[in-house]
RNA sequence: GGUGGCGUGUCCGAGUGGCCUAAGGAGCACGCCUCGAAAGCGUGUGAGGGUUAACGCCCUCCGUGGGUUCAAAUCCCACCGCCACCGCCA
């Protein structure tokens, strides 16, 4: 959530981040009556609050005492009921407050690009691409010929957009996993096996219960969420609690799950959209003003970890009209995919700010006030489209896959994927 | 899933309706003492919110949420978590 004092003080900042976003602006407005309203009945009720407490210690000094208290008690039941007739009005206040609050999307940050979904910048290319559009065999083609991917039976077993790998397909995920898990953890970040089952506060608390809510397995029964990725669980790990020593960063693994509702019909073909993946992803509690440099950091690793796969790709600045509620800025790294002959989306890193931290009460020991961190966060392989790009963009002339230098050591120092 | 126990501040721990505005201890910070340190003595030591130009003042927080009462850490209900044992299970 965005700051209180940043809407009352500068809502005009506000309305133009909603604004860019292509959100509505008036919800600040609607915020601020309902803040009003609301500190308005809380003062009061503070102030009728005391009193009662005052009366309180009254009449205990009657009781003890001997003296008649039956007055001093007729008064207090008088100001029980007002008592309860503010706190109702105060809380239905703070309730329509709040609502208007967690509705806001974050605040863009200043330099990210203006403009609608699609519309990316790129800031970067890497790498040589591969011709082939139409005429390249796809990943699907390649992987069953090579026994490492079974998308029919995967649909036999769980339906569409599910998957096996097999054979050397199941042992590549654990290469690319122990690779991505060691460049990540070379740059500070420490290896963490996280929960991909969570209760309904850390999704609130990520933010994947507004706009996303749409995406997300939701289990009825035991009123639990099944994460759509590790962040969710590495960002509550350290809700309501005061952090000592900032930055803290992690690397966590975890399978995630994504209803894609609203993708029908998008990419059918494969596993370049699935209701189940494994990832990698790195997340950073850092303080607000290191989170710029940060973010930084964590596309620099990223970028580290595609080199070293040598996939061709781009980076982009995502448009604010196409940000996550939680993101003031990201950037995605997208790599080529011959097949289709476009680039595609393989890591995403956010800067979210304090918006996560503040609805997970996160916060640093700091000099006058403690203060709400930043959180960050990125991908650091997902396992579906990275093998999708490696297929494609190593797949040799004699049929067989090449697997880059940087893996072999995590992939029992083969050089090639054969059949 | 069953039975029993437990949940108080940074930690330990007292507290069974009203000076709890949470005892006491430990830890920590500062001061005194000391050549210096330890010990001892003294003072201070949480989070959030409202209000104020500021000093300050006020409110909330004893696992969470309800309830009873003029008044709740304390009584009642529900839930969550932890521990132990039993059952089941990888």
């Amino acid at each position: 959530m965005i700051d209180p004092q940043i809407l009352r003080d500068d809502p005009d900042l506000v309305r133009e981040s909603q604004r860019v976003r292509g959100e509505d602006p008036a919800l600040v407005d609607q915020f601020l009556q309902y803040d009003t309203a609301w500190r308005k009945a809380n003062a009061e009720f503070d102030r009728l609050r005391s009193e009662q407490k005052t009366l309180g210690r009254e009449v205990g000094e009657a009781k003890r005492t001997g003296a008649d208290a039956s007055s001093l008690m007729a008064r207090g039941e008088a100001l029980a009921d007002e008592l309860t007739r503010l706190g109702e009005v105060r809380d239905q206040a703070l309730i329509a407050r709040d609502g208007a609050l967690l509705a806001l999307s974050n605040l863009v940050e200043p330099d990210a690009p203006r403009g609608v979904e699609g519309e990316v910048k790129v800031l970067s290319e890497h790498g040589t691409v591969v011709a082939g559009h139409g005429a390249h065999p796809d990943h699907v083609e390649i992987g069953t010929r090579l026994g490492v991917l079974d998308v029919e039976r995967g649909a036999k077993v769980s339906g569409s957009r599910f998957y096996f790998l097999t054979g050397q397909g199941a042992l590549l995920e654990l290469a690319l996993v122990n690779y991505a898990m060691q460049v990540a953890s070379s740059h500070g970040f420490t290896p963490v096996i996280a929960p991909s089952l969570v209760r309904p506060f850390a999704m609130e608390g990520t933010g994947f219960l507004g706009q996303a809510a749409e995406n997300v397995y939701h289990l009825a029964d035991d009123d639990m969420y099944l994460v759509g990725t590790s962040e969710v669980a590495l960002a509550a790990m350290h809700s309501d609690e005061i952090l000592g020593e900032v930055p803290l960063r992690y690397v966590g693994f975890s399978p995630c799950f994504r209803r894609e509702a609203g993708s029908h019909g998008k990419d059918t073909r494969g596993i370049m959209r699935v209701h189940w993946f494994d990832k990698v992803e790195m997340f950073s509690f850092t303080s607000v003003d290191a989170a710029v440099a940060e973010h930084q950091k964590i596309l620099g690793i990223e970028r580290e970890i595609l080199d070293g796969l040598e996939l061709p790709y781009r980076v982009v600045d995502i448009p604010t009209g196409d940000l996550g509620a939680s993101a003031r800025r990201k950037f995605d790294c997208e790599v080529w995919v011959p097949s289709l002959g476009e680039y595609r989306e393989v890591t995403s890193a956010s800067n979210c700010g304090d918006f996560q931290a503040r609805r997970l009460k996160i916060r640093r020991a700091a000099k006058p006030d403690n203060e709400f961190v930043a959180t960050l966060n990125g991908t650091a392989i997902a396992v579906p489209r990275i093998i999708i790009a490696i297929l494609e963009n190593h797949l040799q002339a004699d049929g067989n896959v090449g697997v880059p230098s940087a893996l072999r050591p995590f992939f029992g120092g083969r050089s090639q994927i054969a059949a």
